[in-house]
DNA sequence: CTTGCGTATGCAAGCGATTACATTTAACTA
DNA sequence: TAGTTAAATGTAATCGCTTGCATACGCAAG
């Protein structure tokens, strides 16, 4: 009955008490500034241990108006390329004392919505935007609400907005290139249905690209969604659309290994009857089979530099409202080889359904 | 110079004054409760909405007392699996108006030691601990923190806690009998290295198994890494072990697309030479070359158990201090197949060195 | 024995919300 | 019109911590 306020003395006061100092002692000690006594600082370590006491890190993070905490929103954290820029960012941030908060948005504005809220509320010292349905009312708000924030190949470039991107065009001038000098002149590529920037880019790019190198080669575009099911699911689309491809290009390796799934349902031989391209170089890309020909793109360079942006280490190299390019590279497996001639995809599908070849 | 403090007006004393009524009212207001009249709601949010206002959600914690956010503890982000029982658990989080704080430990217990401090500090409503690096410190120090929790799968299986586990013994006696069926005979389990609970027990019924189903069948056990890499190389050690397996069985399937990889580098066929079989039926085994066959485990149940142990509904279904075990199922695919009698790897080996067959 | 000064600690005012309790206003009832 | 009651709002304490400022301590110098 002594006590009648504070039943759970597992806060600062508790601690405080039990150690006979002021909490002002205890939050000295607590936040390792040397200004208290080894005598004194034993007692209330030990007094703590006793208690088994943790600090509230709300109370902590109000009381000194900010925190060490970074948010990052994740589109679709299943893509293992989004991981590794994820995992790459908090073990920067790790290395630093920040602690990471991750939201994975899957592809829906409403989960995004309330993930901003929730970044917001939390008053996160800074926050990375891996999404692609950031849209710009989302983005009103962010920078309405003061936080730092750098994006990852967001769709509508605007100023004053700090951008890492990825330089799609050239990398994708390298895959088209790679397959011309194999002689493909029938290429489809697959990628989101997005009518975003950088998607819609990609899509132009690869067509202007088949253009210029072979003016008479067909192109197609298919629209797909992102993930395993959705690269199968364009491959379906693709092939049944009449299109006889001599190579497909995925917008990413992840949708990839799902078109290399339908093919070879089909029975069509990779690279022997089409050629497959994925995009980013995710580790699965060469465990798959047959293992993918790509375009490998740092994300760990991707995650140091979007943690670089967001703390800036020496005040110098904080790069607001640039954009950012990295650049890709070729990486060649066994999924292309030189082009077929013959309509090897029909006379497949044909055997497999039982028609004559 | 009016206004000496609150610079910032962007927290409740603002809206209030901005809405003319007391702070009170507006967090009626924003916490939906009736009791305030429509006009004045209405200014209120008014208010809010031009000063871009958003709660502080650190406070609003520290003010309740209490949070409606839940902890998830995971080894490997990575491995799909884990993923998926992250996923499925947040969305029922989501849907009964939970948010979820997820912390990678990457294997580390450094990592996880960090990451417990960062929930209890948080004051998680919940914590579900997908983590097969618990120990018996950190398992005290969870239980003294009273925060509920609900471990997948730990290792140490302990009184008063509540434990969501798959039934192993039952999912690899199915996988053991099936492969004997085929004729299996030497058969090689890829599993962690880990001494824990779980993992030690999977070995053990694989041992257990073989010796009852086929008593005079060799049984092999080769430790490994967790992931693609792992599995790649767990499979270059059993290769160069001199032991000739007829079926490798992996701990889950992650780790088997990496044995398959190797496999193919090496030339050896799947499952004309040899038969390979996961666990865990990712989404990956069914896109892999070859599909593999596995066991199939309801992540998406465990998910929403795990929740349904943190968050009790009725008040009834909580089940503390008990084991709650999931039935796993056979998914047979295109990576087993009757066991061939020669020494097909060995000779496969020998013709992919250069050496005479 | 003061004076002075650095060092170690305590006091108390915030941080931005929630909420029990008090108070005012509005709406009926008699 | 006064009386009773419910509805709407305000007051102020509280959550657990940080931190500027004040205070107390100890010890060397004057």
């Amino acid at each position: 009955m002594a006590q009648a306020k504070n039943a759970d003395l597992r806060n600062l006061d508790g601690v405080a008490k039990r150690a006979g100092v002021s909490t002002a002692t205890v939050s000295r000690v607590l936040n390792n500034q040397n200004v208290v006594k080894n005598s004194t600082r034993a007692r209330v370590l030990k007094a703590a241990e006793e208690l088994k006491y943790h600090p509230n890190l709300h109370a902590r993070s109000l009381a000194r108006g900010k925190s060490r905490t970074l948010g990052i929103l994740v589109s679709n954290m299943e893509n293992p390329f989004f991981f590794d820029i994820y995992r790459a960012l908090e073990s920067a941030a790790h290395a630093r004392g920040y602690e990471v908060v991750v939201a994975n948005t899957d592809y829906s504005s409403e989960q995004l919505v309330s993930s901003v809220r929730l970044m917001i509320g939390w008053r996160v010292a800074g926050l990375a935007a891996i999404v692609s349905e950031m849209d710009s009312h989302l983005m009103q708000v962010l920078t309405d609400s003061k936080i730092p924030i750098v994006f990852y190949d967001v769709g509508t470039p605007q100023k004053n907005i700090t951008n890492v991107r990825v330089d799609y065009r050239k990398g994708m001038k390298k895959i088209v290139e790679y397959l011309h000098s194999l002689g493909h002149t029938r290429m489809a590529f697959l990628g989101h249905h997005s009518t975003l920037g950088p998607i819609s880019e990609r899509r132009k790019t690869f067509l202007e690209t088949v253009a210029r190198l072979a003016p008479n080669a067909e192109a197609q575009i298919v629209a797909a969604a992102d993930g395993l099911e959705g690269g199968r699911q364009a491959a379906r689309e693709l092939l049944s659309s009449g299109f006889q491809p001599t190579a497909i290009l995925c917008v990413n390796d992840f949708m990839a290994v799902g078109v290399l799934r339908h093919l070879r349902d089909q029975g069509i031989r990779v690279p022997d009857d089409v050629s497959v391209t994925g995009f980013d170089n995710i580790r699965l890309a060469e465990f798959c089979s047959p293992a993918l020909t790509t375009v490998h793109i740092p994300r760990e360079r991707i995650g140091q530099t979007i943690f670089g942006n967001l703390v800036p280490d020496k005040a110098s190299d904080r790069l607001i409202g640039q954009e950012i390019l990295v650049d890709p590279e070729l990486v060649v497996r066994e999924s292309t080889g030189v082009a077929r001639q013959t309509q090897a995809i029909e006379s497949r599908q044909r055997s497999a359904s039982g028609l004559p070849v």
